[in-house]
DNA sequence: CCAATGTGCAACTCTGAGGTTGCACACAAT
DNA sequence: ATTGTGTGCAACCTCAGAGTTGCACATTGG
């Protein structure tokens, strides 16, 4: 109810992250300095969206020498559809119910 | 791809907008001053949160006399949902392009 | 070795969203 | 008519988050 899938939701909430994921998913692996060049924000702004991504669990973090590979996760926003769907049902449910409560009234 | 199912996503990130769905769901059509009874914000608060949901078609709104009932909107939800499962299957196709791609070479 | 490039850390600024209070207006009820 | 309850509007406050800058620390390449 309350909760939501490990923060996927406001991770996607702003636009510069989905802009972000949307970078990943066309090239695939990519540092946060490649990231920055094709945004017009700072590598540092890009650095702190990508942690946020990455506690989401919405981008895997690997190390290859010096520098950082990011990749997107679909799991992640997968798992997160299935709750929105299972929650939009429940509702439907519910309102079902108390519509016809108020009928049998 | 940057743009996301009318500010589904955004209004869907803040806590206190999830609980007054939640009670919503739960209870049919409420007022905001009822809402706002069974949390720890002010009325204001709720019928600013409850504008939100509105512009993203999460609420429908209705005037019985004085008062102005809301309630929970499934479509919307449900809409949102599946854009993000269509997303999440575009990136399974992307990285599997790319993978196959690498292994080509 | 030295220069170049990518990353990590910290301090700082600043805007906007969430929240509050106060008051005026509308409708109900007795 | 007047009291009570619900709504609408506006000004205000506060703080987390998006962004920046600066510098120190790795790693790669000539």
């Amino acid at each position: 109810m309350i909760d939501e899938p490990g923060g996927v939701i406001v991770a996607l909430a702003d636009p510069t992250r989905r802009q972000l994921l949307d970078l990943m998913a066309a090239r695939g692996e990519v540092t946060a300095t490649t990231l920055a060049e094709a945004l017009p924000v700072s590598r540092q702004a890009v650095v702190k969206h990508l942690a946020v991504l990455d506690a989401a669990g919405l981008v895997s973090r690997s190390r290859a020498g010096r520098e950082v590979r990011y990749a997107v996760r679909p799991e992640a926003l997968n798992a997160t559809a299935r709750w929105m769907a299972g929650l939009a049902t429940e509702w439907d449910r519910r309102l079902a119910r108390i519509k016809r409560l108020a009928e049998e009234a």
